[in-house]
RNA sequence: GGCCCGUUGGAGAAACGGUUAACUCACCGCCCUCUCAAGGCGGCAUUCACGGGUUCGAACCCCGUACGGGCUACCA
């Protein structure tokens, strides 16, 4: 199977652009076959300088690697669309010759004023038949005009009769009927750069995609495109149209738009740190209906093991879930190993967020112990869903963010005195016990809270609490917040343990201090 | 307006004419728990947009209506 993308130059990469890629090049991967790239890049005023090359950065770094493209070329080339313009002209030519094209002088005024008069008469607009005034123009008639110097466009001159039905097997939604084309298109425009329709007839014939997959957008052309394939003598592509990624607004589902919603640009995720095979993964999911039941079933396997198919592709384009996406990377940056996610992050933070990064780098060995915490058998944590949620959950792991946040607040209970805080401290400092494993060290802190006066277990405090101060998670709680500055933190004891012992003398007198 | 496409819980969806309409996310309970993040258990569509029809039997087939989306450019 042989796929393209052909993206137009117009910004950063789009969502569903994404999507609809990773599909075609997973689909040619898997066939054994070749994905390529083609620019098109005949719109001159939409056009945004260097777009194409990020196009094919962002590509990449998703890992679609096409294998010819408008970077890197290919044996069917050229892949810009701009620098085939001679193959077009002959084409063009040919088409001229065979009289299945013609030159139409018409301006904008005289097409508006087809138009209202269509409008007026309720009949469908459009350049065609009797309208097509310029169809019947004589061979001498026209080459006067443009000796003359009028600018033209080149229409096709569409054979089609309105009551005539065609219809196409697209390998997505089965046979589609419509009526047969009758509008003599525009295949060229006065600038001399050929229209979609065109460029598509063209390119997709010399280029040798076996299947076209685009968005459902396209499913309406489809007529025109049949008309031009079939006129020309050339044999039809087959056609998959995509569902488009939708998004509830105000209650009503839209197109995922570049212009309202920061979503739809891929480069939003790279932004906010998604993990890359996070997104990936959650694009399969909505790809193919089958590919989370397969998930299910290989919580392991690399995700490209998964075949994708034209059967398990649904029919109306399903909304974009944010939450979904979460929950997915949050699993994926759960399941990655601790040097994994720390080279990852660092990555991440080295484009996008400095402080973090100069702070990883200073000790990269202390970066990945603290990723390590709890990480790696059945039930690891999941506390990240993008590598931007790492260092405002951990930064209190390194002395500066520690010491501005502990004078900014203790967030003491205020139950508790000053005298009974600093009393709890230093029962604990007296016997922190570090060097114990996990279990009993926590044996040992009740132990040490018992003596303070706290209960060992919540549920005597419950049914006694005129008998203690507080409870053991209280009195945990005294400790984590002046070793820490907040009340939550990752497994306390590994904090504990990665701080070390004079780093937890050292923050718990600061915190006496500021008492 | 015309032409196409679609419509199963808050979201993604399974089911391919035959018992109580899978599953994932979200949400809500309860449990576990030194905090957090998790984890465990349970709940969440008497019903498949609506109205007719076909059938012993329909979410699945047919017709109509409603709603949503796309197209209707010298944009792609």
């Amino acid at each position: 199977m042989v796929t393209r993308f052909a993206p137009s130059p117009t910004g950063f990469l789009h969502t569903g652009s994404l999507s609809a890629s990773l599909i075609s090049w997973r689909l040619a991967k898997q066939s054994g076959g070749v994905f390529f790239v083609r620019l098109e890049d005949t719109d001159q005023k939409r056009e945004i300088a260097g777009s194409g090359d990020k196009l094919i950065e962002e590509l990449e770094t998703f890992g679609i690697a096409p294998d010819e493209s408008f970077v890197k070329g290919g044996a069917y080339g050229p892949y810009r669309q701009s620098e085939r313009k001679w193959i077009y002209d002959v084409v063009i030519k040919h088409l001229l010759e065979h009289d299945l094209a013609y030159p139409c002088f018409c301006t904008h005024e005289e097409l508006d004023e087809i138009r209202k008069e269509q409008e007026k008469i309720k009949a469908n607009p459009g350049y065609y038949g009797e309208y097509a005034k310029c169809r019947y123009l004589s061979l001498a008639e026209a080459t006067a005009k443009v000796k003359a110097g009028f600018p033209f466009v080149i229409r096709f001159k569409s054979p089609g009769i309105e009551t005539n039905r065609v219809y196409v097997d697209d390998v997505i939604r089965g046979r589609i009927e419509f009526p047969e084309n009758v509008q003599d298109i525009v295949i060229m425009k006065t600038d001399g750069l050929p229209t979609y329709h065109f460029a598509h007839l063209v390119d997709d014939h010399f280029m040798r995609p076996t299947h076209i997959t685009r968005g459902e957008e396209w499913m309406a052309s489809v007529p025109i495109h049949l008309q031009l394939f079939d006129s020309i003598g050339w044999e039809r592509p087959i056609y998959a149209h995509l569902p488009v990624i939708m998004k509830l607004d105000e209650g009503k589902r839209r197109k995922l738009s570049k212009r309202k919603d920061p979503e739809a640009s891929v480069s939003y995720f790279l932004e906010q740190g998604y993990p890359i095979e996070g997104f990936l993964e959650y694009l399969m999911t909505m790809a193919n209906t089958n590919f989370e039941e397969w998930r299910l079933a290989n919580p392991d396997a690399d995700i490209f093991n998964f075949n994708l198919s034209f059967a398990k592709m649904t029919l109306d384009g399903g909304l974009f879930d944010l939450e979904k996406v979460k929950s997915i990377c949050k699993e994926c940056l759960a399941k990655m190993p601790a040097e994994t996610i720390a080279s990852k992050a660092l990555a991440w933070a080295k484009a996008y967020d400095q402080t973090f990064a100069a702070a990883i780098k200073n000790d990269i060995p202390y970066f990945q112990a603290i990723l390590a915490i709890e990480r790696g058998g059945e039930k690891p944590r999941k506390d990240y869903e993008k590598y931007s949620d790492i260092f405002p959950i951990i930064n209190f792991m390194y002395d500066k963010w520690f010491e501005a946040a502990i004078r900014e607040s203790r967030p003491f209970n205020e139950r508790f005195t000053k005298t009974q805080i600093i009393d709890v401290l230093e029962a604990f400092l007296r016997q922190p016990g570090l060097n114990l494993p996990e279990a009993e060290w926590f044996e040992n802190l009740k132990m040490v809270a018992e003596a303070t006066g706290f209960a060992a277990r919540t549920k005597d405090y419950k049914n006694n609490p005129d008998r203690y101060l507080g409870h053991i998670g209280d009195f945990a709680e005294i400790i984590r917040i002046a070793v820490s500055a907040r009340k939550n933190t990752p497994n306390f004891y590994y904090v504990l343990k990665i701080l070390g012992y004079d780093t937890i003398v050292n923050r718990i007198n600061h915190t006496i201090s500021l008492l």
